[in-house]
DNA sequence: CTACCTGCAAATGCTTTGCAGTAGG
DNA sequence: CCTACTGCAAAGCATTTGCAGGTAG
């Protein structure tokens, strides 16, 4: 698998030209080139130098007309950012997200919440406006400006690259969820059955989680600069908090006595719990690698969910 | 007191001269009261062909120019709504707020979300960004549009206004939060004193509910088309019924018996912390009359909460 | 060989600036 | 009387359009 493919992209182009009856050409393809080996917004001036750097003889009415085709075939999108200028983004397999613009060193930082889209949705709803596309630009003074440091804006990642990222470390923190779980459910549990059902979980879940663990760090290591970029993904991890069942109700005096078949019992509902609040998450994003990474996560547990239930069953047939 | 008084705004616009050197003109009061007269997002040229009906002479020219200085001056606020077109609208004594734009009959719906703020500051904290302002719109197809329905503009109301309606409504909401409180404690407590106590706060309760329902409606009479412009303020409901306390560990065996004292004790908890939370809320917002809606409220049950404190404090001496 | 493409120049639409005459304080 | 103000025209700026020569399919 190559760490990149604007192949896809370049593919995508190609099939919009011809669709409409247009022709591929050198300056096209140049202009397409420059788009996509740059990540971050710029300007049709920006792109204009950069592809003048290659062909002297470029026009800069060219670029903008490419970038409009672009745009109409969703390898970008026409952004303002609150100069005169129109910039462009890339969006195929790059989630809609906002941006944070900072005043001073025109640093923008991307970001995207659940929670606010949630908020919003609720809001519109209540006009019966049917919403169609959106603008959150937060302005104002970032942290290196705050602090008189030099802007260090760092190898700008692509944000589909830091997406997948934060959902995989959404997943990992879901994941220590359920060993932290499990582990407290092992020192509570005084039925020895029960105990040493929730003993394997635990092992399984803490394999699960390295294994989590390994995908994020061989990302890291495919993509350099996405260890050191932003937040993106801003998840409640209270949210992933009350995804584990409650274990209250099962204390008697104080104890706790889950045979094995409660604990199986238990364990299903997690599972069945984290698989339908991931694919809920999973169905709110565009196809990005971040939302495959969320339906991995809920399928996996769908799949351990019908585990631990055909086992229950055996253990209820073999009695 | 008078329905609208622009003369606060021009009073601010001459002060904003006089400070400046700069000079008052027969120009700048036509482009000044044109603006203060219209509510909406007037362009340049909306307000520019309104001031030519007034004096053919004024140039567009003069118009950017004092449009400038009445953003400067703190009275007018550019915004852009997606076209091109630079827009101006009424910041003094008006809440900052964000936009639903109708892609269709661009329409423009104002609202303001104490709930999505809080989203949003918790976003730009981890980032540890100091925001200065921000622009949210929702761009999208209104009710009217969606249903073939002539849109129905209706008198544009004063965002001021509408703002301090919607504090009313919100205010009115936690008012009868609190009746509807008592009368259940009323019906549930088997103490005698104590349920007289909860009788008189109940009728206290419902006079204030009264009181806050007759300004409303005078507000209503006051400012035509207040009350058929939509929700601007989104409160959550959810949230006022949480300052409600929780009456569950009272019971005892399934009875409520909770004395004067106790009920008073009740009481001050209730006033306490819908005190708390409008205060809060006060705070959230610029000096606007929606602001000083929430503060009356505050004030209101801190006195009320004094009040009962007192007389709590004498029940405890006359025993 | 046709239809689209390119690059130049010119035009557009919104906004700002330069300037000479005008008027407020 | 000084300085800011006005309105005209002209300039700026990002972007679009018209057009004649070029090139992909």
């Amino acid at each position: 698998m190559p760490v990149k493919k604007p192949e896809e992209e370049k593919e995508l182009f190609y099939e919009y030209l011809r669709q409409h009856g247009l022709k591929k050409t050198h300056q096209k393809d140049l202009i397409l080139e420059t788009f996509l080996g740059n990540e971050g917004h710029m300007s049709v001036e920006d792109i204009y130098s950069l592809v003048k750097r290659k062909d002297k003889k470029v026009g800069i009415v060219t670029v903008f007309r490419t970038l409009k085709s672009l745009t109409a075939s969703g390898i970008a999108k026409e952004i303002t950012l609150g100069d005169g200028l129109t910039r462009f983004e890339h969006c195929y397999h790059h989630p809609l997200h906002h941006h944070i613009i900072c005043s001073q060193c025109h640093k923008v930082i991307e970001f995207l919440s659940p929670e606010l889209e949630r908020v919003q949705q609720s809001i519109v709803a209540r006009y019966r406006f049917q919403p169609l596309h959106q603008r959150i630009q937060i302005f104002g003074v970032c942290r290196d400006c705050r602090e008189q440091r030099p802007c260090q804006e760092g190898t700008k990642a692509d944000t589909g690259k830091v997406f997948a990222r934060d959902a995989l470390r959404m997943a990992l923190a879901m994941q220590e969820q359920g060993v932290q779980f499990y582990r407290t459910a092992v020192a509570h549990n005084q039925d020895p059955a029960g105990r040493a059902v929730f003993e394997a979980m635990m092992l399984e879940q803490e394999s699960h989680a390295q294994e989590l663990e390994r995908e994020l760090e061989q990302m890291h290591r495919q993509e350099k600069g996405l260890e050191s970029a932003p937040v993106f993904l801003h998840f409640d991890t209270c949210e992933l908090q009350q995804l584990v069942p409650c274990l209250q109700g099962n204390l008697v005096g104080g104890e706790m006595l889950l045979d094995a078949r409660r604990a199986l019992e238990v364990a299903m509902q997690l599972e069945n719990r984290a698989a339908g609040f991931f694919q809920d998450y999973a169905d709110k994003f565009e196809d990005t690698e971040g939302k495959r990474v969320f339906q991995r996560f809920a399928e996996r547990a769908i799949k351990h969910h019908s585990a631990i239930s055909r086992r229950a069953e055996s253990m209820v047939a073999a009695r």
